[in-house]
DNA sequence: TGTACATCAGTGAACGCGCGTTCACTGATGTAC
DNA sequence: TGTACATCAGTGAACGCGCGTTCACTGATGTAC
Protein backbone atom coordinates (compact mmCIF):
# COMPACT_ATOMS: atom_id res chain seq x y z
CA UNK A 1 0.00 0.00 0.00
CA UNK A 2 2.50 2.22 -0.77
CA UNK A 3 3.17 3.35 -4.26
CA UNK A 4 6.67 4.68 -6.00
CA UNK A 5 7.50 8.22 -5.13
CA UNK A 6 7.81 11.08 -7.74
CA UNK A 7 11.62 11.09 -8.70
CA UNK A 8 11.97 14.43 -7.69
CA UNK A 9 11.07 13.99 -4.51
CA UNK A 10 13.52 11.15 -4.00
CA UNK A 11 15.69 12.98 -1.75
CA UNK A 12 13.98 15.44 -0.98
CA UNK A 13 11.33 15.46 2.05
CA UNK A 14 7.92 18.17 1.44
CA UNK A 15 4.75 16.76 -0.09
CA UNK A 16 4.85 16.70 -4.16
CA UNK A 17 1.92 18.97 -3.88
CA UNK A 18 3.82 21.28 -2.35
CA UNK A 19 6.36 20.79 -4.81
CA UNK A 20 4.61 21.62 -7.44
CA UNK A 21 3.34 24.61 -5.95
CA UNK A 22 7.10 25.62 -5.37
CA UNK A 23 7.77 25.29 -8.93
CA UNK A 24 4.94 27.09 -10.13
CA UNK A 25 5.50 29.69 -8.05
CA UNK A 26 9.01 30.00 -9.24
CA UNK A 27 8.07 30.43 -12.81
CA UNK A 28 5.38 33.18 -12.26
CA UNK A 29 8.48 34.87 -9.86
CA UNK A 30 10.90 34.61 -12.76
CA UNK A 31 8.58 35.30 -15.82
CA UNK A 32 5.09 36.15 -14.69
CA UNK A 33 1.89 34.21 -15.91
CA UNK A 34 1.97 35.09 -19.40
CA UNK A 35 1.97 31.86 -21.40
CA UNK A 36 2.53 29.78 -18.41
CA UNK A 37 1.63 26.03 -19.58
CA UNK A 38 1.25 23.08 -17.51
CA UNK A 39 4.11 21.27 -19.13
CA UNK A 40 6.61 24.28 -18.26
CA UNK A 41 5.16 24.16 -14.68
CA UNK A 42 5.92 20.04 -14.72
CA UNK A 43 9.24 20.29 -16.44
CA UNK A 44 9.91 23.13 -13.61
CA UNK A 45 8.98 20.47 -10.91
CA UNK A 46 10.88 17.46 -12.68
CA UNK A 47 7.44 15.57 -12.83
CA UNK A 48 4.94 14.22 -15.80
CA UNK A 49 2.65 16.49 -16.60
CA UNK A 50 -0.20 14.28 -15.22
CA UNK A 51 0.69 14.44 -11.81
CA UNK A 52 -0.82 17.96 -11.80
CA UNK A 53 -4.25 16.54 -12.44
CA UNK A 54 -4.09 13.83 -9.29
CA UNK A 55 -2.85 17.22 -7.02
CA UNK A 56 -5.10 19.87 -8.28
CA UNK A 57 -8.32 20.22 -10.05
CA UNK A 58 -7.41 22.01 -13.01
CA UNK A 59 -4.48 24.49 -13.93
CA UNK A 60 -6.77 27.23 -12.53
CA UNK A 61 -6.70 26.00 -9.18
CA UNK A 62 -2.90 25.86 -9.46
CA UNK A 63 -2.34 29.01 -10.33
CA UNK A 64 -3.98 30.29 -8.14
CA UNK A 65 -2.47 28.98 -5.29
CA UNK A 66 1.03 29.40 -6.43
CA UNK A 67 -0.27 33.28 -7.19
CA UNK A 68 -0.80 32.97 -3.83
CA UNK A 69 2.23 31.66 -2.87
CA UNK A 70 4.39 33.87 -4.63
CA UNK A 71 2.11 37.53 -3.42
CA UNK A 72 3.19 36.20 0.80
CA UNK A 73 7.23 35.20 -0.89
CA UNK A 74 7.06 38.97 -1.75
CA UNK A 75 5.61 40.23 0.99
CA UNK A 76 8.25 37.86 3.27
CA UNK A 77 11.04 39.56 1.37
CA UNK A 78 10.16 42.89 1.33
CA UNK A 79 9.28 43.23 4.64
CA UNK A 80 7.17 46.26 5.76
CA UNK A 81 8.49 49.45 4.95
CA UNK A 82 9.52 51.63 8.11
CA UNK A 83 7.21 53.70 9.94
CA UNK A 84 9.15 55.38 12.28
CA UNK A 85 11.00 58.68 10.57
CA UNK A 86 9.44 61.90 9.27
CA UNK A 87 6.28 61.55 7.05
CA UNK A 88 8.61 62.13 4.00
CA UNK A 89 10.60 59.81 4.79
CA UNK A 90 7.79 56.96 5.77
CA UNK A 91 6.30 58.24 2.56
CA UNK A 92 9.90 58.05 0.72
CA UNK A 93 10.33 54.09 2.31
CA UNK A 94 6.46 53.44 1.39
CA UNK A 95 7.02 54.70 -2.40
CA UNK A 96 10.06 52.59 -2.79
CA UNK A 97 8.53 49.11 -1.03
CA UNK A 98 5.16 49.92 -3.45
CA UNK A 99 7.34 49.96 -6.38
CA UNK A 100 9.10 46.97 -5.63
CA UNK A 101 5.92 44.99 -5.01
CA UNK A 102 4.57 45.86 -8.25
CA UNK A 103 7.39 45.20 -10.45
CA UNK A 104 6.75 41.62 -8.93
CA UNK A 105 2.90 41.90 -8.65
CA UNK A 106 2.31 43.00 -11.90
CA UNK A 107 3.78 40.53 -14.43
CA UNK A 108 2.05 37.55 -12.38
CA UNK A 109 -1.63 39.22 -12.42
CA UNK A 110 -1.36 40.74 -15.95
CA UNK A 111 -0.89 37.44 -17.48
CA UNK A 112 -4.13 36.45 -16.17
CA UNK A 113 -5.85 38.84 -17.80
CA UNK A 114 -8.69 36.99 -20.09
CA UNK A 115 -8.81 34.38 -17.27
CA UNK A 116 -10.88 35.92 -14.25
CA UNK A 117 -11.53 32.57 -13.21
CA UNK A 118 -8.34 32.18 -11.58
CA UNK A 119 -8.75 35.35 -9.70
CA UNK A 120 -12.02 34.36 -8.48
CA UNK A 121 -10.22 31.34 -7.18
CA UNK A 122 -7.55 33.60 -5.66
CA UNK A 123 -10.37 36.07 -3.75
CA UNK A 124 -11.47 32.90 -2.77
CA UNK A 125 -8.23 32.34 -0.83
CA UNK A 126 -7.67 33.18 2.69
CA UNK A 127 -6.46 37.45 1.44
CA UNK A 128 -2.81 37.73 1.92
CA UNK A 129 -2.69 41.41 0.21
CA UNK A 130 -5.43 40.76 -2.12
CA UNK A 131 -3.18 42.42 -5.66
CA UNK A 132 -2.30 45.96 -4.40
CA UNK A 133 -5.26 46.85 -2.17
CA UNK A 134 -3.41 45.56 0.98
CA UNK A 135 -0.71 48.21 -0.24
CA UNK A 136 -3.11 50.87 -0.10
CA UNK A 137 -5.18 49.75 2.78
CA UNK A 138 -1.67 49.88 4.79
CA UNK A 139 -0.86 53.55 3.81
CA UNK A 140 -4.52 54.42 4.70
CA UNK A 141 -3.88 52.90 8.25
CA UNK A 142 -0.96 54.95 8.23
CA UNK A 143 -2.04 57.77 7.40
CA UNK A 144 -5.18 57.64 9.80
CA UNK A 145 -2.52 57.32 12.36
CA UNK A 146 -0.61 60.53 11.79
CA UNK A 147 -3.67 62.36 11.04
CA UNK A 148 -4.91 61.62 14.62
CA UNK A 149 -1.36 62.74 15.89
CA UNK A 150 -2.10 66.12 14.08
CA UNK A 151 1.13 64.96 11.48
CA UNK A 152 -1.27 65.26 8.80
CA UNK A 153 -3.93 68.06 7.75
CA UNK A 154 -7.22 67.13 9.61
CA UNK A 155 -8.93 67.42 6.16
CA UNK A 156 -6.89 65.00 4.22
CA UNK A 157 -8.33 61.86 3.14
CA UNK A 158 -6.34 58.97 3.33
CA UNK A 159 -7.92 56.95 0.53
CA UNK A 160 -7.29 59.40 -1.61
CA UNK A 161 -3.61 60.01 -0.99
CA UNK A 162 -3.55 55.91 -0.84
CA UNK A 163 -4.93 55.64 -4.27
CA UNK A 164 -2.32 58.45 -5.67
CA UNK A 165 0.60 56.87 -4.17
CA UNK A 166 -0.17 53.06 -4.95
CA UNK A 167 -1.47 54.59 -8.45
CA UNK A 168 1.95 56.28 -8.89
CA UNK A 169 3.66 53.17 -8.74
CA UNK A 170 1.57 51.12 -11.14
CA UNK A 171 1.79 53.62 -13.42
CA UNK A 172 5.78 53.15 -13.41
CA UNK A 173 5.72 49.62 -13.90
CA UNK A 174 2.42 49.40 -16.03
CA UNK A 175 4.14 50.32 -19.37
CA UNK A 176 6.89 48.15 -18.59
CA UNK A 177 4.74 44.98 -18.22
CA UNK A 178 3.36 45.68 -21.61
CA UNK A 179 6.52 45.08 -23.54
CA UNK A 180 7.03 42.13 -21.51
CA UNK A 181 9.89 43.71 -19.15
CA UNK A 182 9.94 41.77 -15.76
CA UNK A 183 12.90 43.78 -14.14
CA UNK A 184 11.98 46.98 -11.63
CA UNK A 185 12.03 49.97 -13.90
CA UNK A 186 14.40 52.26 -14.26
CA UNK A 187 13.31 55.46 -11.58
CA UNK A 188 15.20 59.16 -12.52
CA UNK A 189 17.34 59.99 -9.31
CA UNK A 190 14.98 62.82 -7.25
CA UNK A 191 11.81 61.25 -8.88
CA UNK A 192 10.75 59.19 -5.76
CA UNK A 193 11.40 62.88 -3.65
CA UNK A 194 9.11 64.65 -5.81
CA UNK A 195 6.57 62.40 -6.03
CA UNK A 196 6.71 62.47 -1.89
CA UNK A 197 7.23 66.53 -1.95
CA UNK A 198 4.04 66.84 -4.47
CA UNK A 199 1.95 64.55 -2.02
CA UNK A 200 3.08 66.31 1.15
CA UNK A 201 2.99 69.84 -0.13
CA UNK A 202 0.38 69.88 -2.63
CA UNK A 203 0.99 72.37 -6.11
CA UNK A 204 -0.24 75.75 -4.53
CA UNK A 205 1.96 78.84 -3.70
CA UNK A 206 2.28 78.69 0.15
CA UNK B 1 -9.66 42.43 -64.75
CA UNK B 2 -12.21 43.08 -61.68
CA UNK B 3 -12.96 40.25 -58.96
CA UNK B 4 -16.23 39.82 -57.04
CA UNK B 5 -16.38 42.04 -54.54
CA UNK B 6 -16.64 40.82 -50.88
CA UNK B 7 -20.26 40.81 -49.86
CA UNK B 8 -20.08 42.69 -46.96
CA UNK B 9 -19.07 45.74 -49.06
CA UNK B 10 -22.02 45.13 -51.45
CA UNK B 11 -23.85 48.53 -50.44
CA UNK B 12 -20.99 50.54 -48.73
CA UNK B 13 -18.02 52.21 -50.35
CA UNK B 14 -15.36 51.92 -47.93
CA UNK B 15 -12.34 49.65 -49.05
CA UNK B 16 -12.38 46.06 -47.53
CA UNK B 17 -8.86 47.27 -46.03
CA UNK B 18 -10.43 49.86 -43.62
CA UNK B 19 -13.55 47.45 -43.54
CA UNK B 20 -11.57 45.03 -41.41
CA UNK B 21 -9.94 47.35 -39.25
CA UNK B 22 -12.94 49.26 -38.34
CA UNK B 23 -14.72 45.68 -37.36
CA UNK B 24 -11.63 44.68 -35.07
CA UNK B 25 -11.16 48.20 -33.55
CA UNK B 26 -15.69 48.11 -32.93
CA UNK B 27 -14.61 44.66 -31.21
CA UNK B 28 -11.80 46.25 -29.52
CA UNK B 29 -13.78 48.98 -28.07
CA UNK B 30 -16.50 46.42 -26.90
CA UNK B 31 -14.93 43.66 -25.40
CA UNK B 32 -11.02 44.42 -25.63
CA UNK B 33 -8.81 42.53 -26.84
CA UNK B 34 -8.48 39.29 -24.40
CA UNK B 35 -9.64 36.21 -26.25
CA UNK B 36 -10.00 37.79 -29.70
CA UNK B 37 -9.21 35.99 -32.27
CA UNK B 38 -9.09 36.35 -36.25
CA UNK B 39 -12.27 33.90 -36.49
CA UNK B 40 -14.04 36.57 -34.18
CA UNK B 41 -13.05 39.47 -36.45
CA UNK B 42 -13.93 37.89 -39.81
CA UNK B 43 -17.23 36.91 -38.65
CA UNK B 44 -17.82 40.82 -37.54
CA UNK B 45 -16.68 42.01 -40.49
CA UNK B 46 -18.81 39.65 -42.27
CA UNK B 47 -16.44 38.19 -44.70
CA UNK B 48 -14.20 34.68 -45.07
CA UNK B 49 -11.04 34.57 -42.39
CA UNK B 50 -8.37 33.93 -45.17
CA UNK B 51 -9.41 38.28 -46.17
CA UNK B 52 -7.43 38.96 -43.87
CA UNK B 53 -4.30 38.01 -45.27
CA UNK B 54 -5.25 39.41 -48.06
CA UNK B 55 -4.67 42.91 -46.76
CA UNK B 56 -2.75 42.20 -43.86
CA UNK B 57 0.64 40.28 -42.68
CA UNK B 58 -0.70 39.03 -39.93
CA UNK B 59 -2.93 39.04 -37.39
CA UNK B 60 -0.67 41.02 -35.22
CA UNK B 61 -0.64 44.00 -38.25
CA UNK B 62 -4.02 44.24 -37.62
CA UNK B 63 -4.35 44.20 -33.83
CA UNK B 64 -1.76 46.77 -34.04
CA UNK B 65 -3.86 49.09 -36.70
CA UNK B 66 -7.31 48.70 -34.88
CA UNK B 67 -5.22 49.55 -31.53
CA UNK B 68 -4.00 52.73 -33.43
CA UNK B 69 -7.76 53.56 -34.80
CA UNK B 70 -9.41 52.64 -31.14
CA UNK B 71 -7.19 55.12 -29.38
CA UNK B 72 -8.14 57.75 -32.01
CA UNK B 73 -11.80 56.96 -31.51
CA UNK B 74 -11.83 57.39 -28.25
CA UNK B 75 -9.80 60.88 -27.93
CA UNK B 76 -12.14 61.71 -30.53
CA UNK B 77 -15.28 61.20 -28.54
CA UNK B 78 -13.55 62.62 -25.00
CA UNK B 79 -12.23 65.57 -26.33
CA UNK B 80 -9.78 67.67 -24.51
CA UNK B 81 -10.77 68.67 -21.23
CA UNK B 82 -11.48 72.48 -19.97
CA UNK B 83 -8.71 73.87 -19.11
CA UNK B 84 -10.27 77.40 -18.78
CA UNK B 85 -11.42 76.91 -15.37
CA UNK B 86 -9.97 77.10 -11.83
CA UNK B 87 -7.23 74.76 -11.55
CA UNK B 88 -9.24 72.83 -9.50
CA UNK B 89 -12.04 72.51 -11.87
CA UNK B 90 -9.59 71.89 -14.53
CA UNK B 91 -7.50 69.05 -12.54
CA UNK B 92 -11.38 67.85 -11.91
CA UNK B 93 -12.34 67.94 -15.34
CA UNK B 94 -8.70 66.04 -16.26
CA UNK B 95 -9.17 63.13 -14.06
CA UNK B 96 -12.69 62.82 -15.26
CA UNK B 97 -11.05 62.54 -18.26
CA UNK B 98 -8.43 60.71 -17.70
CA UNK B 99 -10.39 57.57 -16.68
CA UNK B 100 -12.90 57.64 -19.10
CA UNK B 101 -9.97 57.18 -21.18
CA UNK B 102 -8.36 54.17 -19.14
CA UNK B 103 -11.53 51.97 -18.78
CA UNK B 104 -11.19 52.55 -22.78
CA UNK B 105 -7.87 52.23 -23.11
CA UNK B 106 -6.49 49.23 -20.25
CA UNK B 107 -8.94 46.05 -21.82
CA UNK B 108 -7.46 46.87 -25.13
CA UNK B 109 -4.04 47.34 -23.89
CA UNK B 110 -4.22 43.99 -21.56
CA UNK B 111 -5.16 41.80 -23.63
CA UNK B 112 -2.18 41.82 -25.46
CA UNK B 113 0.40 41.74 -22.43
CA UNK B 114 2.41 38.46 -23.66
CA UNK B 115 2.31 39.69 -26.99
CA UNK B 116 4.94 41.94 -26.83
CA UNK B 117 5.06 42.16 -30.79
CA UNK B 118 1.94 44.63 -31.03
CA UNK B 119 3.39 47.16 -29.40
CA UNK B 120 5.89 47.16 -30.63
CA UNK B 121 4.22 47.43 -34.63
CA UNK B 122 1.90 50.08 -32.51
CA UNK B 123 4.85 51.99 -31.31
CA UNK B 124 6.35 52.53 -34.86
CA UNK B 125 2.88 53.97 -35.59
CA UNK B 126 2.63 57.82 -35.79
CA UNK B 127 2.22 58.14 -32.34
CA UNK B 128 -1.27 59.07 -31.22
CA UNK B 129 -1.51 59.18 -27.34
CA UNK B 130 1.25 56.20 -26.41
CA UNK B 131 -1.03 54.19 -23.89
CA UNK B 132 -1.50 57.27 -21.40
CA UNK B 133 1.64 59.05 -22.05
CA UNK B 134 -0.32 60.96 -23.82
CA UNK B 135 -2.10 61.94 -21.12
CA UNK B 136 1.04 62.18 -18.62
CA UNK B 137 2.02 64.84 -20.94
CA UNK B 138 -0.81 66.80 -21.42
CA UNK B 139 -1.03 67.45 -17.76
CA UNK B 140 2.51 68.17 -17.41
CA UNK B 141 2.44 70.88 -20.31
CA UNK B 142 -0.64 72.01 -18.57
CA UNK B 143 1.05 72.08 -15.13
CA UNK B 144 4.36 73.84 -16.35
CA UNK B 145 1.84 77.15 -18.13
CA UNK B 146 0.06 77.18 -14.70
CA UNK B 147 3.77 77.28 -12.75
CA UNK B 148 4.65 80.23 -15.14
CA UNK B 149 1.83 82.11 -14.41
CA UNK B 150 2.30 81.85 -10.78
CA UNK B 151 -0.61 79.76 -10.29
CA UNK B 152 1.15 76.60 -8.99
CA UNK B 153 4.15 76.48 -6.69
CA UNK B 154 7.23 77.14 -8.34
CA UNK B 155 9.31 74.17 -6.71
CA UNK B 156 6.97 71.45 -8.18
CA UNK B 157 7.53 69.03 -10.52
CA UNK B 158 4.95 68.53 -13.04
CA UNK B 159 6.09 64.93 -14.11
CA UNK B 160 5.74 63.76 -10.40
CA UNK B 161 2.05 65.32 -10.21
CA UNK B 162 1.27 64.08 -13.77
CA UNK B 163 2.36 60.40 -12.39
CA UNK B 164 0.29 60.41 -9.25
CA UNK B 165 -2.43 61.81 -10.80
CA UNK B 166 -2.38 59.71 -13.92
CA UNK B 167 -1.49 56.50 -11.85
CA UNK B 168 -4.50 57.00 -9.44
CA UNK B 169 -6.88 56.69 -12.42
CA UNK B 170 -5.02 53.50 -13.96
CA UNK B 171 -5.36 52.54 -10.08
CA UNK B 172 -8.99 52.80 -10.05
CA UNK B 173 -9.62 50.91 -13.66
CA UNK B 174 -7.10 48.18 -13.35
CA UNK B 175 -8.51 45.55 -10.74
CA UNK B 176 -11.58 45.89 -12.99
CA UNK B 177 -9.95 44.91 -15.78
CA UNK B 178 -7.85 42.23 -13.98
CA UNK B 179 -11.83 40.52 -13.55
CA UNK B 180 -12.59 41.25 -17.13
CA UNK B 181 -15.02 43.81 -16.67
CA UNK B 182 -14.73 46.71 -19.34
CA UNK B 183 -17.33 49.11 -18.17
CA UNK B 184 -16.56 52.02 -15.93
CA UNK B 185 -15.44 51.86 -12.55
CA UNK B 186 -18.04 52.41 -9.69
CA UNK B 187 -16.27 56.00 -8.47
CA UNK B 188 -17.69 56.87 -4.95
CA UNK B 189 -18.94 60.67 -4.90
CA UNK B 190 -16.75 63.36 -3.60
CA UNK B 191 -13.46 60.86 -4.27
CA UNK B 192 -12.47 62.67 -7.50
CA UNK B 193 -12.68 65.81 -5.28
CA UNK B 194 -10.82 64.12 -2.69
CA UNK B 195 -7.96 63.48 -4.93
CA UNK B 196 -7.70 66.96 -6.10
CA UNK B 197 -7.98 68.11 -3.18
CA UNK B 198 -5.01 65.99 -2.07
CA UNK B 199 -2.83 67.39 -4.80
CA UNK B 200 -3.88 71.07 -5.00
CA UNK B 201 -3.44 71.42 -0.97
CA UNK B 202 -1.32 68.45 0.09
CA UNK B 203 -1.33 66.63 2.97
CA UNK B 204 1.01 68.33 5.80
CA UNK B 205 -0.85 70.89 7.87
CA UNK B 206 -1.22 74.43 6.89
C1' DT C 1 -26.46 44.60 -77.94
C1' DG C 2 -25.04 39.88 -76.94
C1' DT C 3 -21.78 36.12 -75.75
C1' DA C 4 -17.40 33.85 -74.42
C1' DC C 5 -13.59 34.49 -71.90
C1' DA C 6 -9.87 36.03 -68.52
C1' DT C 7 -8.97 38.03 -64.20
C1' DC C 8 -8.05 37.78 -59.31
C1' DA C 9 -10.10 39.16 -54.67
C1' DG C 10 -13.00 36.62 -51.87
C1' DT C 11 -13.97 31.99 -49.82
C1' DG C 12 -13.75 28.46 -46.27
C1' DA C 13 -12.22 23.67 -45.61
C1' DA C 14 -8.07 21.96 -44.18
C1' DC C 15 -3.42 22.16 -42.07
C1' DG C 16 -0.05 22.29 -38.34
C1' DC C 17 0.70 23.50 -33.87
C1' DG C 18 0.38 23.99 -28.91
C1' DC C 19 -2.60 23.87 -25.39
C1' DG C 20 -5.19 21.56 -21.17
C1' DT C 21 -6.52 17.24 -19.98
C1' DT C 22 -7.01 12.04 -19.77
C1' DC C 23 -6.04 7.21 -18.82
C1' DA C 24 -3.84 2.62 -19.68
C1' DC C 25 0.28 1.40 -18.03
C1' DT C 26 4.64 1.26 -14.85
C1' DG C 27 7.17 0.20 -11.00
C1' DA C 28 8.68 1.36 -6.00
C1' DT C 29 7.10 0.09 -1.79
C1' DG C 30 4.33 -2.26 2.08
C1' DT C 31 2.29 -6.72 3.31
C1' DA C 32 1.49 -11.82 3.70
C1' DC C 33 3.39 -16.01 4.39
C1' DT D 1 15.25 -13.58 6.31
C1' DG D 2 13.38 -14.35 1.75
C1' DT D 3 9.85 -14.31 -1.92
C1' DA D 4 5.39 -13.40 -4.27
C1' DC D 5 1.96 -10.35 -4.51
C1' DA D 6 -1.17 -6.15 -4.24
C1' DT D 7 -1.39 -1.31 -4.15
C1' DC D 8 -1.84 3.13 -6.36
C1' DA D 9 0.83 7.57 -7.24
C1' DG D 10 3.63 8.65 -10.96
C1' DT D 11 4.16 8.46 -16.09
C1' DG D 12 3.79 10.30 -20.74
C1' DA D 13 1.72 9.18 -25.23
C1' DA D 14 -2.49 10.35 -27.01
C1' DC D 15 -6.86 12.97 -27.31
C1' DG D 16 -9.82 16.87 -28.45
C1' DC D 17 -9.99 21.51 -29.15
C1' DG D 18 -9.17 26.15 -30.77
C1' DC D 19 -5.95 28.88 -32.62
C1' DG D 20 -3.36 31.42 -36.72
C1' DT D 21 -2.53 30.56 -41.25
C1' DT D 22 -2.78 28.58 -46.07
C1' DC D 23 -4.30 27.63 -50.75
C1' DA D 24 -7.18 25.31 -54.34
C1' DC D 25 -11.29 26.83 -55.76
C1' DT D 26 -15.38 30.22 -56.81
C1' DG D 27 -17.71 33.58 -59.14
C1' DA D 28 -18.65 38.75 -60.06
C1' DT D 29 -16.97 41.85 -63.12
C1' DG D 30 -14.28 44.04 -67.13
C1' DT D 31 -12.83 43.05 -71.88
C1' DA D 32 -12.76 41.23 -76.69
C1' DC D 33 -15.19 40.39 -80.57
Amino acid sequence: MAPRRAAALRDGDVSLRDHLIAAATRLIAERGTAGLTVRDIARAADVAVGVLYNHFADKEELLALALHQHVRDVEERLGRPRTDGTLAENLHAFVTHALAAHTAFLPAFAGLIGHPEVFARFDALPNPMADGHGLHRSLADYLRTERSRGHVAADTDPDAVATLVVGACHELVLPRVFRGLTDPPPIPPGHVDALVATVVRGIVPR
